[in-house]
DNA sequence: GCAAGGTC
């Protein structure tokens, strides 16, 4: 008998369904010569420290380095400490026997790094030594799990892959622990905890330096002038072209516009025009991160309550498999949109939207194969939805609109520019939309819309004279970059807090990033729990002990997102061959430095001991 | 008491 392995009862079940086996029992699925059987994501983890006889946190313990790593069954946390996961042990009880009764298993957890070291670590762990073979496919629609098993993959050419895995794992460990326990046992704090990590002190490090950035910065007052030309009695706003810097200046340009009220009854000369029509493109398909920023500018959610929400939907078999990072689908998921689309039609906000849509050829700009990942974008499965609550149906729509959104045509519009001369010269400028295209779905309105702009803008000839009806000198400051709020720090992650805008070339910045789309909101979270950061209305702000931490590690390599840069192109270089002790050596040599560094500058640290977590009594 | 990774 062969048994199947998946990395979640979905993935399991939609492979079963394929096989045509429907025989359910507790942990697995049977039929036709085959059982079907899963984990739960990882089901085992590192050993903790005491485990390798660390007992207590010990500056002579440090730097922890295992000759050995051990696995362990996740843990849980009950009101009796900590133990082991009680549906896991149940789980791995079901994968044993299964697994003692296979002639052959066949690995389909998710098609990654992670998917394999979820497989791996059962495997080991429960000391099997039956041959496997790898299912490596990247959509679970029928066509392409049945393509998948007519090419099946010894399990050994994932070994190196396996390999950066178990790295990734092990430095991760090695570098989180041992730094975790030098800075709080060197804080002098009992009880302390002062985590870092390789990717939540960079994320702090981001939220901390923003906030004394913003902080610190000086307001300088600038000086701009504008007028109100009079096009047959529509009036447009211009904007001085230059910026001064005295109060002076702006009032000698004020001074020489030829207004009416000085006696100009046509002193706007309109210098120059251009309109130029525009095509917006439709925004791609939402992965987790974008969904999560989405929800947090909408409605205030955070990305932990849009992961959760959408959790639920899925298990509800509402939305596809939320925790992706793809923003694309392939061409056999898209055969399907178009059933999907009509599903909306029943819908009470986009219901004609989808009915226009229906009739309409579909935009393509989020279909490519080739950038779908382990999982596709997050879409609509078809299935009705009854009594959602109110977050609920929030997030469900946000997928929705989105969708529609996504296939629908660009919004075409028209961006135009005037200069007028009177004394200075003066711009204005204004969007009129001709055919919404896309935007017609949730009609709202453009987010990057300056104050200044104005909404439309009168038919203007060049050459032609103005009255102006009205001037002001205006009085400005310069702002500093916002604070980060849950939106613009999941953005910022993507890019190791890189800012780009385009979307596509942050798209192609993803293997660089910080975290990933299933962590991101735990990373926000664990900041919180150790009061490193605390949220003010929307905003992400750093309390004394995140900035009193920042500034001991602000210069030190676990503070900058290019660790994990690093790590990556090392793992990757495993992945293709490269030799695993040269990292792993490099790693304790680092853990080491790391360790003594922060014993020796911990005690710099000034924190109030209220102010940290996990103080004992 | 501690990492980052996955998921019910």
């Amino acid at each position: 008998m062969k048994v199947i392995i998946a990395e979640k009862p979905s993935v399991a079940r939609d492979i079963a369904k394929v096989f045509g086996a429907t025989t359910k029992k507790d942990g697995y699925i049977e039929g036709k010569g085959f059982t079907f059987t899963w984990a739960f994501g990882h089901l085992l983890q590192l050993a903790a420290p005491q485990e390798y006889g660390y007992y207590g946190w010990s500056v002579q313990h440090l730097p922890m380095l295992p000759p050995k790593f051990k696995l362990s069954i996740r843990k849980v946390k009950t009101k009796d400490g900590v133990v082991d996961d009680p549906s896991v042990k149940k789980q791995l009880d079901t994968i044993q026997k299964l697994f003692d009764e296979a002639s052959e298993i066949i690995v389909a957890t998710d098609a990654g790094r992670e998917g394999e070291l979820i497989f791996r670590y059962i495997y080991y762990y429960l000391k099997c030594k039956k041959p496997f073979k790898r299912l490596w496919i990247s959509s679970q629609t029928d066509e392409a799990i049945k393509e998948g098993f007519r090419n099946l993959k010894p399990g050994s050419d994932y070994d190196t892959l396996f390999n950066s895995a178990h790295c990734r794992s092990q430095s991760d460990w090695l570098v989180g622990m041992n730094a975790t326990q030098a800075l709080s046992l060197s804080s002098g704090i009992r009880g302390a905890v002062l985590s870092l990590g390789r990717v939540q002190t960079p994320t702090l490090a981001m939220i901390c330096s923003r906030y004394l950035e913003n902080k610190n910065f000086v307001p300088e007052t600038f000086y701009q002038v504008s007028i109100h030309p009079d096009k047959d009695g529509q009036v447009f706003k211009a904007i001085s072209a230059e910026n001064y810097k005295t109060k002076e200046e702006a009032q000698a340009v004020l001074d020489q516009v030829q207004d009416v009220d000085g006696g100009f009854p046509q002193g706007g000369h309109i210098l120059q025009v251009e309109a130029k029509p525009r095509k917006e493109p439709p925004p791609l398909l939402h992965d987790l991160s974008s969904l999560q920023q989405e929800a947090n500018k909408r409605k205030g959610f955070t990305a932990d309550q849009t992961l959760n929400i959408l959790q639920n939907l899925y298990e509800n078999k509402l939305v596809t498999y939320p925790r992706t990072g793809s923003r694309y689908i392939g061409d056999d998921v898209f055969a399907g949109v178009p059933a999907l689309i009509e599903k909306l039609e029943q819908h009470p906000l986009f219901g004609k939207q989808a009915t226009a849509l229906g009739s309409a050829t579909l935009n393509k700009r989020s279909v490519n194969a080739k950038k779908v990942t382990d999982h596709h974008a997050v879409l609509t499965t078809g299935e009705n939805p009854h009594q959602l609550s109110a977050d609920q149906q929030a997030v469900y729509d946000m997928v929705a609109g989105r969708m529609l959104e996504a296939f629908h045509q660009d919004c075409i519009k028209e961006v135009t520019k005037i200069v007028v001369q009177s004394g200075a010269k003066f711009n204005a400028s204004g969007t009129v939309i001709h055919t919404a295209g896309w935007r017609s779905v949730f009609n709202d309105k453009e987010d990057d819309k300056k104050d200044e702009e104005n909404a439309t803008l009168p038919k203007v000839t060049q050459g032609e004279n103005l009255p102006i009806t009205a001037k002001a000198l205006l009085e400005k400051q310069t702002k500093p970059r916002p604070l980060y709020n849950e939106a613009t720090l999941l953005k910022a992650l993507e890019t190791a807090g890189k800012e780009i805008d385009d979307e596509e070339l942050r798209y192609a910045m993803k293997d660089s990033g910080l975290g990933t789309p299933a962590t991101r909101a735990s990373i926000i979270e664990t900041l919180i729990k150790r009061n490193y950061i605390i949220r003010e209305k929307k905003n992400l702000v750093p309390t004394t002990t995140g900035i009193a931490v920042y500034e001991v590690v602000k210069n030190q390599q676990i503070a900058q997102a290019e660790l994990t840069g690093n790590w990556e192109k090392r793992l990757e270089e495993i992945r293709s061959g490269a030799s695993v002790t040269d990292f792993q050596n490099e790693i304790k040599t680092y853990t080491r430095a790391i360790t003594s560094e922060l014993l020796a500058q911990g005690k710099s640290l000034k924190i109030p001991a209220a102010q940290t977590t996990g103080v004992k009594a």
